[in-house]
DNA sequence: GAGTGGTCTAGACCACCAG
DNA sequence: TGGTGGTCTAGACCACTCA
């Protein structure tokens, strides 16, 4: 049965009949797939239908699209992998475990110089500083150190951070518009192996975070996690 | 100026507009905005546009859309972060370093229960098993270990590994349409500690990953950075 | 200059689901 | 069962870029 003979087309059978297409080599990589307007014709559909298709294939990486150049199969597909950024507590809660959160240090000073340069600040601005942990079950999940930059986030002064994590009043109280995502694997140190509950040298799963808003930074968190904690996602 | 009286507005300019107004307040979180039908008068285009810019929100985790419910901001804003899945090579040669592959051991045999476990497939089903090195400057980079479903892939078998890494052969030669990635830190074992010129129990950051083509299970990989590896993405 | 994708329109019908 | 978003249409004009 062909596709003019069918009674609708949408863009989610156009989009998998390209995949089916490419990885039966009907439309090897690096090739050029026929206009849009031409597989609207073959598809029996409207141009506009192909586009959708085509767009969100690009948006997937699949295919690059260039305006008078046309549609192209990438010759090496790009592929993502989108993880969630989780609340801590969400994450423990879906783990079926009470959480528990608990201020260890709060301060606002001076920046260190090299706080000072991660959050992109004149050195000497004041920073809140702050440490706390996130235990499931009362067993130790995540600890937290995170600097505020205080001339951005001023409101931060009169936050309420003996029960209310940091992450959470930021999200709740101030919009961000870019954030830098890093993740390493680190060893403890003695204070990380207090908290966490092992032994110095434990290899430890950590997430910095820098977040922006409109080009001024808010705030660099370094979120340290309990021994064999892992991240899994999929695409 | 009102939209109304623009001469065009499009679907990047009611997102922004939609972001901004949600940031300022106008639509708190949880509260309900206005149907498409009402937010293309106020806009005064049609409603296909404002379609786009909401269905792309939603996509993007700021609101929730249900039929005959209608959008609402989201409570807490979904976030993720999207981290590229390199081919090391490229990996390597962006650092503006040269790349070097090394095999170091591949054999086929039948699967060790745990492999066999973890692809999916019968126990003492042929698998091959490889390990390779990928060098940056001459020295390590990181350390890879593959178990590949001979079943699934049997033109694996004349592959030539010495000279191109398994997954780069993969990648041209066979499509995969679902992948599960999981990160984690570990400890060097020996065999690590030798391979990455570091010594036992430092801290390495390791990527593993399965991948399936129509339910079939492909290949498993872990892939072991050198010390100090991280993995950097923004949003 | 001309061909391609990018976007918008005005209207239509459909699918889902809360009341 | 009515209101909402989901999708499609046929056409139009625009923007980019290759030749």
């Amino acid at each position: 049965m062909t596709y003019a003979s069918k009674k609708k087309v949408g863009f989610l059978e156009i989009k998998q009949e390209v995949i089916s297409r490419v990885h039966k080599g009907i439309w090897p990589t690096g090739s050029l797939l026929p206009t849009e307007k031409d597989l609207a014709q073959e598809f029996g559909c409207a141009r506009a239908t192909v586009n959708r298709a085509l767009r969100e294939l690009a948006e997937q990486g699949l295919v690059d699209r260039k305006r008078k150049s046309g549609t192209r199969v990438r010759t090496i597909p790009a592929r993502y992998a989108k993880f969630e950024i989780e609340i801590v507590r969400q994450t423990i809660k879906d783990m079926g475990a009470d959480y528990r959160y608990a201020l260890v240090h709060k301060s606002v000073s001076p920046a260190p110089d090299w706080v000072a340069s991660q959050l992109a600040m004149s050195a000497q601005q004041q920073v809140m500083h702050i440490k706390c942990m996130h235990y499931a079950d009362n067993r130790a999940f995540q600890f937290e150190e995170r600097w505020i930059n205080i001339a951005t986030v001023p409101r931060i002064l009169e936050a309420d951070l003996d029960h209310q994590s940091p992450n959470e009043w930021l999200i709740a109280e101030v919009p961000f518009s870019d954030a830098e995502i890093t993740l390493s694997a680190i060893g403890a140190d003695v204070t990380l192996a207090e908290f966490l509950d092992t032994s110095p040298g434990t290899p430890l799963f950590r997430l910095e975070r820098t977040t922006w808003l409109d080009g001024q930074v808010i705030t660099y968190v370094r979120m340290t996690y309990r021994p064999n904690h892992t991240m899994t996602t999929q695409y």
